[in-house]
DNA sequence: GTCTATTCTCGTACACCGTACGGAATAAAG
DNA sequence: CTTTATTCCGTACGGTGTACGAGAATAGAC
């Protein structure tokens, strides 16, 4: 009885019951047996994802990868945004904890946030894939459990953990999402040049005074893992335990 | 000599030239008058998007939402990359500065960050569509120069001033697209209740005792204007003036 | 063995997408 | 007038996700 598309702005969340999703019971033992895996599909339209980017994850290109027709992975998914948290939660298996919580979870988090983020920038699609929300897959959910146990000293509540937890995920994806843009852009030179140029003009026109300041000064060379751990411990060390 | 996608895993960000696309010298006074306008078709995509979604803004529907035949849009814009650009920086226009720089620059910090957050709240498809790198148009270039003017009284560098911009853009996109997620699960019930079902049966399971203790917790109220009060204030609070 | 129920495989088809192409319409310049 | 520049847009092409249904493969019942 639920619409394909909610009536107001919000894209079609439709979505499929998480717990047929991730919790799916025994074998069927009877028909034809498979011949591929939700495993190797998966695992498949990843490297897709890794190599050519997400926009080169269709079904066509998924099947031949793993040399089925197009129709038979409908078998191991229901559509392709189902798909898409299969890969998610997939990737996210990497996300083993670092080190069992210490005493100090300020340097556990700032961990968690790190291996996030060397994550993200591994699968750099995983910001954009992770931007509409999804129901957390087995991994993920290890992984979540990892980080609960490192705010376990913080004496929070569980409200107030989980949404520690969500957002920083959404800052690192935030920031791994521009850096990741920057650095594309920074890769093609023309590109770059052509973006430097229309800023000059931009400052010379007199109505942006501070733009043409902030521009004419010196570029001094950052690391963008430097400015991540800076505004990573501004945003860490201001929370507090109550 | 440019390809059309990068040979990594990047989107092809081939993009327009920014100056051509935003400092278009004056007008072509020859040949057939223009029938509609790049601010309508810009303002009739956003009606889309405000309406039904971002995925609802098709060529097709654009061209007939102003009358127009789907090839003529690109007399207006040269691809659909294009338009979304248009889009995002239409929007910017309503980001008029909430108030001249006080003295307080923390203040005025996190005054422009709720006026971020509202303003992505009115149109959700902000956050995705801010995700892939753009040039920031005029009106985005009016914002921008409002947040350096506000950040004149740290005595930063220009860089640094830039990069608390993206941060603090990437902050509140990132906060934003989470919540209004949240609020599209939230408002289908059964959507909702499959979710804490699932949630449930999993922390039932023994392996993830945190997130049993966490969601056995009564969920207190709290809005999400409050949450992304108090993170905002720990990231403001944090930036220090060298 | 045969039969039947069940499951997976996948060719075909459809609606929709972005957009290349080129001709018709229009308007100013020579 | 003719020429030239510009916009309008119907048609068409190659791509997308996926509904449908016929066929193949397997397991249990008899």
């Amino acid at each position: 009885m639920s619409e394909p598309v909610s009536s107001d702005g919000t894209p079609g969340t439709t979505g499929v019951d998480p717990a047929q999703l991730w919790l799916r019971s025994g074998e069927p033992r009877r028909g034809r047996r498979p011949s591929f895996s939700r495993e190797a599909i998966t695992a498949a339209a990843v490297a897709l994802a890794d190599a050519e980017g997400l926009e080169a994850v269709t079904m066509r290109r998924v099947a031949a990868e793993i040399g089925a027709g197009v129709m038979s992975l409908y078998s191991y998914a229901p559509d392709k945004e189902t798909l898409l948290e299969l890969m998610v939660d997939h990737v996210s298996g990497e996300l083993t904890a670092p080190a069992p919580p210490s005493g100090d979870w300020r340097a556990d988090l700032k961990a968690i946030a790190h291996t996030q983020r060397a994550h993200m920038l591994r699968h750099p699609w995983l910001p954009a894939a992770l931007s509409t929300r999804r129901v957390p897959g087995p991994n993920t959910l290890a992984f979540l459990e990892h980080t609960l146990a490192v705010l376990r000293p913080t004496g929070l509540d569980g409200a107030a953990k989980l949404e520690i937890f969500a957002q920083l995920t959404a800052f690192v994806a935030g920031h791994v999402a521009h850096e990741v843009a920057q650095a594309a852009v920074s890769r093609s030179p023309d590109r770059a040049a052509a973006e430097a140029r229309y800023l000059a003009a931009v400052a010379a026109d007199g109505h942006h005074p501070e733009l043409a300041e902030a521009l004419s000064a010196p570029v001094r060379p950052v690391t963008a893992e430097a400015t991540f751990t800076r505004f990573l411990g501004r945003l860490i060390d201001g929370l507090d335990t109550e």
